[in-house]
DNA sequence: AATGAGAACAACCGCAACTTG
DNA sequence: ACAAGTTGCGGTTGTTCTCAT
């Protein structure tokens, strides 16, 4: 009983998509929104595989989408964001404005994976100080995430919708407890279990919504510096996945995206050409801010 | 000018998570 | 609760471009 394939792949074009399929998908979208990809194709009068179509609209259509040369900024951004979540591209190319994951996947496997294996600092101040030499004569890598000996916090275990932290970041207990959580989501969470059971016995611990939780009060908080080491399993797990959702949350993302007029936050971007830039070393500072040491788990 | 190597980019594939009935 | 269908992600591959020889 396979799975019945996303699509009938018979016939199907593949490879480059030429200037009218790009406009038919574009005109499709723009009329009818995202979605259904599978039915997407026919309906579109397109003779591609849904999966296909989705991949260029999100990859090349869209368009929000910022070609051209990564900013060292972003290309600091990048490397950090890389070292805290490993390869998790649409996470890293979610705090990228503009710029997809297999962008950013292909940058790094072209660029970055070798100054990582490098591994000093000093190849790479060389290599920024030098935007032109982009070509490097070393090989390139089998596996850049696999080899590198970087901390990489690994999220893979479960989605978690809460988070437990140390009560002394008072200024959250507003927060705690509000639900907007999907139903069944944490009935069903390990995380959820874990912090029910230490909310119990761990009396300074609470937990809390993260799509609640305004990004300048993440970055104002030493969320980072909580006590992790002595939580068990799961309750690691929770907490590095709600830290995950801390840096990524879509909903916090759609609003740094949107943006207002609120200067004084470092983490609205401008709408000017250099906008971006000014959130990105914003955000850079911030990942300065949580040394790598800070995130070691053992 | 020809050509080969490496870089850059676009797209495909398989899998897992998520959703729906 | 479960199975089937859908979507999204990450790894990988293929093609095109650029540059050195």
């Amino acid at each position: 009983m396979g799975r019945k394939p996303c699509c009938d792949k018979e016939g199907l074009n593949k490879g480059a998509w030429s200037a009218w399929e790009d406009k038919a998908l574009a005109n499709y979208i723009n009329t009818h929104g995202e979605g259904k990809w599978r039915d997407l194709p026919q309906r579109a009068g397109l003779n591609r595989c849904g999966k296909s179509c989705r991949l260029r609209w999100l990859n090349y259509l869209r368009p929000d989408i910022k070609r051209g040369n990564i900013s060292p900024e972003e290309d600091e951004l990048i490397v950090r964001l890389h070292k805290l979540l490993g390869n998790r591209w649409s996470l890293i190319a979610g705090r990228l404005p503009g710029r997809t994951d297999n962008e950013i996947k292909n940058y790094w496997n072209t660029n970055l994976s070798k100054r990582s294996e490098q591994g000093s600092d000093k190849a790479h101040q060389d290599q920024r100080s030098d935007s032109t030499s982009s070509k490097d004569d070393t090989k390139k890598s089998n596996n850049p995430a696999s080899k590198s000996s970087v901390q990489v916090v690994r999220t893979k275990a479960f989605k978690c919708r809460k988070v437990v932290i140390p009560s002394h970041l008072d200024g959250h207990d507003q927060m705690l407890e509000r639900s907007n959580v999907a139903p069944g989501s944490d009935s069903e969470s390990p995380c959820s279990s874990a912090a029910q059971e230490h909310d119990s016995s761990f009396g300074f611990l609470r937990d809390f919504d993260i799509n609640d939780m305004l990004i300048p009060d993440v970055l104002s908080s030493d969320f980072h510096q909580a006590q992790i080491n002595d939580c068990d399993q799961d309750m690691l797990e929770c907490g590095i996945t709600k830290i995950e959702d801390l840096l990524m949350g879509e909903a916090r993302l759609g609003e740094w995206r949107a943006g207002d007029d609120d200067q004084d936050d470092p983490l609205q971007p401008n709408d000017d050409d250099h906008g971006d830039v000014g959130g990105l070393n914003a955000l850079s500072s911030f990942l300065n801010s949580i040394d790598d040491d800070q995130w070691i788990i053992s």
